[in-house]
RNA sequence: GAGCCAUUAGCUCAGUCGGUAGAGCACCGGACUUUUAAUCCGGGUGUCCCGCGUUCGAGUCGCGGAUGGCUCACCA
């Protein structure tokens, strides 16, 4: 490699035609001693400053500066369209302006360049707001075709792997990635509101406790040491309400090395929160205020359309145990059965179960068929048995299941919430019940913490937590039917 | 991880019964000083995802593989 940018250019066969006239144009720039990849430009306006503001702004001079995305040349006049991150602007080039020099420049635009553009604000005789350009600057020329201007970019492989691609051309992509930036900062202003301190606990961990997923691992070389990214920030938030924070939340990336799918991405976006004093009954108030809240400030109304369905997220959302929905939605009481029981009667239904499933896990099996498919309108699902429900504190009446919601919305689960177990003696025992289940080969179950146990024996206050997806959040209001659509870069698998 | 489907020009897509590769946009050359999916004239730019096989002959049929999408399983 040499230190000229154009030695490149040499390896032309590799070039398709498209590319390799690029290139050229790029020389010939060079070589008439402009630089292709300017510099530094200060505009005076955006582009949808000019059409909002065009009456005070006709006949004024303007900077402006964005991507060229289509021409229209006319022999001694052109027109292009530049945009910006905020619209589009008409450009008119005519040689009386530029002189025979400057306008026979255009011949090394292309669609795709970055161009800085100094010229005055008018009106085309079909009624189109427009600059006409005294001078332009090339500040960045592109090197590569972008896809056609009807159709845009479709492909979905390309479109998440060349994502820089996807927001050129697909103006919808942006504006999702905008709406989710505006639901996290009102999320985070409504908790800052409420008393709710931020906070940052590690990522790294010894023990990947606190939900129950497989995690992925990673080896610190100093300390010669294998850690988990964290599945859940759960344990790390409630030390911290031993140590007296009342009101705490964490927004940010878990990791769970699970399957990947419409809705599940290895890494993935969770704000949890907890509320000292609180209770699950606190928990689901608020998670239907977030939502509401959220639905108000985006589209001024708590009624949503997704996939074509009306969402009504005015709160209260309607309540319902388990087992009522399980009797509901299936015509099955599941209600104080031992695991032998439970699998008869699941086994009757023709439903598939493990031979040696317990009782929680064909409620999950009853749950997931002939209930979850119907939850399309908020509801919170509560009462979980506690086999599964190892963080979450017993209920008064029945000490088998626990004081815990999930709500859903479009079948599918948007957050988990309950009460806090603050007893250190049960809290131990369900850890030891959890090590038996992964010592049977469910390596989903929760680690054992003696840490957090400690720390329960310091005395934790009664709580309600809360961990709501924000993906899910994102996906449910701007109407993308798959986590991709909300994730700038989803994972992929690597191109070989 | 399993099943189904897809992969052809830079992009969006056609391609019949197995007979030697097509369109639109983009691009290149020409005309055009208010167009806007500009228009008009001329030009096809290709590892038909990869490999093996069947065949006189494979984009097309068979087998294997890669990547993606959907469904299922696990979860938020």
């Amino acid at each position: 490699m040499n230190e000229q940018p154009m030695d490149n250019t040499e390896n032309r066969e590799e070039l398709n035609e498209l590319m390799r006239v690029r290139r050229d144009k790029l020389k010939d720039l060079f070589d008439l001693g402009i630089d292709p990849f300017g510099e530094k430009f200060e505009r005076t306006h955006t582009a949808q400053e000019i059409i909002d503001r065009f009456d005070e702004l006709e006949e004024q001079d303007t900077k402006i500066c964005g991507r060229i995305m289509s021409m229209r040349t006319h022999g001694k006049a052109s027109f292009a369209d530049l945009v910006d991150h905020t619209g589009r602007i008409q450009l008119y080039f005519r040689v009386n302006t530029l002189g025979e020099e400057g306008y026979a420049l255009l011949q090394k635009l292309d669609i795709g360049d970055i161009l800085g553009v100094t010229g005055k604000i008018f009106r085309t005789r079909r009624g189109e707001i427009s600059v006409e350009v005294q001078d332009f600057k090339f500040l960045s020329k592109s090197l590569r075709p972008l896809p056609e201007k009807w159709h845009g970019l479709k492909d979905v492989d390309l479109r998440y792997r060349q994502r820089y691609v996807d927001l050129i051309v697909n103006p919808g992509v942006r504006e999702v990635f905008e709406t989710r930036s505006r639901i996290i900062q009102i999320l985070r202003n409504f908790l800052s509101e409420r008393g709710y301190i931020e906070v940052e606990t590690p990522m790294l961990h010894v023990i990947a406790g606190g939900a129950s997923a497989r995690p992925f691992t990673t080896h610190h070389n100093a300390l010669d040491m294998d850690l988990y990214l964290r599945i859940a920030p759960e344990l790390y938030l409630k030390r911290l309400l031993v140590g007296g924070f009342d009101r705490v939340f964490e927004l940010g990336k878990m990791f769970r090395n699970e399957g990947i799918s419409t809705k599940h991405n290895p890494e993935f976006t969770m704000c949890e929160l907890y509320m000292a004093y609180g209770d699950a009954s606190d928990m689901m108030k608020i998670t239907e205020e977030i939502y509401a809240h959220v639905a108000m400030e985006l589209v001024g109304s708590t009624k949503i359309v997704f996939q074509g369905q009306e969402i009504d997220l005015t709160p209260p959302w309607p309540r319902k145990p388990m087992l009522e929905a399980i009797k509901e939605y299936s015509g099955v009481d599941l209600t104080g059965l031992n695991d032998e029981q439970a699998r008869q009667l699941a086994k009757e239904k023709g439903l598939e179960i493990e031979p040696n499933a317990t009782y929680a896990h064909v409620l999950d099996e009853f749950f997931d068929v002939y209930v979850e498919p119907h939850l399309i309108q908020p509801v919170f699902i509560t009462d979980h048995p506690v086999e599964v429900s190892p963080l979450a504190k017993r209920k008064k009446d029945n000490p088998r299941l626990t004081d815990r919601f999930e709500p859903f919305i479009v079948t599918w689960e948007v957050a988990n919430g309950f009460t806090e177990l603050n007893d250190p003696v049960d809290q131990e025992q369900r850890f030891r019940q959890q090590m038996a289940q992964r010592e049977k080969g469910d390596d989903e179950a929760h680690m054992m913490d003696e840490d957090y146990i400690r720390a329960l024996e310091h005395g934790m206050p009664p709580a309600g937590g809360l961990g709501l997806g924000i993906d899910r959040m994102v996906m449910l209001f701007t109407d993308s039917p798959s986590i991709r659509d909300v994730l700038l870069f989803p994972h992929m698998r690597p191109r070989s």
